[in-house]
DNA sequence: TTTGAAAGTGTTATAATATAACAGGATTAA
DNA sequence: TTAATCCTGTTATATTATAACACTTTCAAA
């Protein structure tokens, strides 16, 4: 199924509940609270293939009971992000469900400013021009973002239907 | 002299004034107007090898009289950053003078978590496996976010000294 | 060289994103 | 079963950024 590697129509339900089992075993596998909190922020990010706010996840929370000041869901969104259920897009301050839940990678995105759809799909930052100017200059790489913005495929041929 | 490429010590003044000269040109060639407060937040930028943030610069300009609000700094930064005297790192929420002025490019960056420097590299977003990647999918890379984060030469060498 | 339009600045107010700190509750492991 | 750890709830506040409007400066056309 490969969820958002691409910007391709897919079964959208049961894609969420895939993603939700693979966490729901990993946290199990790896003797990790995915408490309630969490799942349901996972599950909430899950459900779009974009990025959303923090804000605008906890406003879902609060409606239904679930916490409603912001500490509880950026605890919760630290703790997806750290065990990668879960990536921030730095340039939209906000954040995107996994497409490779529970293994530790190294995302790239694409970020349509037309629909805001978010595809992800995995680099190797050592790897390429950019990993060779840094061992070239002696610069020991930790963790790469890399986020490209522009326009989908599907918001490409809407504008080409104008 | 190649600032900001890599980590190397360098003549710190006179790269700072060769690169406000390439300014004032730049601004002169293309009717830009490079005012007072535009000219002196990039002379601040240019005084750091490290990313600060709008905050920062902002109590600077203070302490000097040369505006004391927000939106005093932020449209200078927003000047500087569209005519690519500048660039903000998305990562760290601020902002860092570029190392090829004036002309459009592709900036890249590594960021010491240790000292904070930043370095800047050019990039081909569109080249690489990214960039196949794009065009395999259809998608349209208008412009692209680079930044690693990680250890810098000099802080390698201090902490193996320990 | 005036004068009108455009661009830039100053300021108030507020929005949007994020964290510190501490009290209390749940879970785990000894 | 109890102590330690982890998680949640809450208050308060820090940090980053922008909207809106009045005023000034600059520029370019008449």
């Amino acid at each position: 199924m490969s969820r958002g590697i691409s910007f391709e129509k897919h079964d959208h339900a049961s894609c969420v509940n895939e993603a939700l089992d693979v966490a729901d075993q990993f946290c199990k596998a790896h003797k990790l609270q995915l408490t309630k909190v969490r799942r349901r922020v996972l599950e909430i990010l899950l459900g779009q293939h974009k990025a959303i706010g923090a804000y605008d996840i906890l406003a879902q929370l609060k409606a239904e009971g679930l916490g409603s000041q912001p500490p509880v869901v950026y605890r919760a969104l630290d703790f997806l992000v750290s065990h990668n259920f879960v990536h921030k897009v730095e340039k939209l301050n906000a954040y995107v469900a996994c497409s490779h839940s529970g293994q530790h990678h190294s995302p790239a995105f694409m970020i349509c400013r037309m629909c805001d759809a978010v595809a992800e799909m995995q680099t190797s930052p050592k790897a390429g021009v950019f990993g060779a100017t840094a061992r070239e200059i002696g610069f020991e790489i930790e963790n790469a973002v890399i986020e490209a913005e522009g326009i989908c495929p599907s918001c490409q041929k809407d504008d080409a239907a104008q």
